[in-house]
DNA sequence: GGTTTTCGCCTACATGCTGTAGGGTGGGTT
DNA sequence: AACCCACCCTACAGCATGTAGGCGAAAACC
């Protein structure tokens, strides 16, 4: 009658619970609800909870891999900045569940897979227009995903709720921050005027 | 014979609990056994588990509120920025479970409590010692505390594990980056070269 | 001093989720 | 036609949340 169900399948309905109900509230049982399926059938496809969570995380890991290249391929700068953020922003807001799933330790294999390999790559190569020496990319790309991800972090759990203006203004005042700080990278014991 | 329990034994117990093996595995069972006490007795304390995880909250806020309030007091400029972040820093690591405690929506009462807004303030005055104009305050607040969350929040994910250097060397550039940029707070259309 | 109230923890239970064991059925293979 | 196996099922054990109601001991009151 029904297709089969697979991995693939069980994964990408636990990714859509996630984006509609947060992602603690994604349950096997839930997910089999949803699939019409009683829970125990579940277990054929993926081991247990935990892999199922991995799951979305690599998923959402590819997703935004691909959503990134596309954005920063062609751009350089402040454009690229732009565009490299602004993709981390926009799927935060539409794939609030699988963004969640991000902010998690995953296991082993996810973290090897590729696309958590090219998330770094990606985020190297938006330096590349900018004056930071090469030893330096690794903090740079860390100060980089520590501004972006708090942000949306912050702004996800509420943070700037009770202040105006809205986030999206701090959000632009924060990317041309950033790109301030590249262009002027500081040294070691303080900035050079230059 | 033993002292009876209150709120604020079991919330204390409960932030032990989650320091020791995270926020997420910090239930009412478990706290129970920890107490020597059957699970339903903890309902005369706690209204239930969102209620225990606000409180959870609301201590980790007050504890750090204090704890940032002696860091700053009598600082400024770069000074005062590297206490702020070192506080914020050492609570995460010394209390992850608490600081776990913090990323998360909570509910009303915490938010408008003194706490909460101490927190603000205090970022605000670390604020005083740089030349950001005042009604650019709440841009540089937001973004001091997305990058500062930020970092605290991939180093416990993770994602600083599979490259060198270690982060506390990336810790420290970021003090000193966010520092140059508060001194040269770009303008509104892009930056000012001194 | 004895009675009564109250407080604090108890047992019992309903409900929901995880994960295991093992059964049955239907579609494809030979 | 008989077989097999992929796929989903039922049954169950274990642990979590949260409610209802009981019991005992200390405090309060006459």
């Amino acid at each position: 009658m029904r297709p089969p169900l697979s991995a693939a399948i069980v994964i990408a309905d636990a990714a859509a619970l996630a984006d509609e109900a947060g992602f603690e509230k994604v349950t096997l049982s839930a997910v089999a609800r949803r699939l019409g399926v009683q829970a125990p059938s579940l277990y054929s496809h993926v081991r247990d909870l935990k892999a199922l969570r991995d799951g979305m995380t690599a998923l959402a890991l590819g997703e935004l891999a691909d959503l990134v290249a596309a954005a920063i391929a062609g751009r350089s700068g402040l454009d690229a900045l732009r565009a490299y953020a602004a993709v981390y922003r926009a799927y935060a807001q539409e794939s609030p569940g699988r963004w969640q799933s991000l902010q998690r330790r995953a296991g082993e294999a996810v973290v090897r897979s590729d696309a958590a390999r090219n998330m770094s790559t990606q985020a190297g190569a938006v330096l590349r227009g900018y004056p930071v020496p090469q030893d330096e990319h690794v903090h740079a790309v860390r100060l980089l995903g520590s501004t972006i991800n708090g942000f949306l972090g912050l702004e996800r759990t509420g943070n700037f709720d009770h202040s105006s203006p809205a986030p999206d203004v701090s959000w632009d005042r924060t990317v041309v921050a950033l790109d301030a700080l590249l262009r002027a990278w500081p040294a070691h014991s303080g900035t050079d005027s230059s």
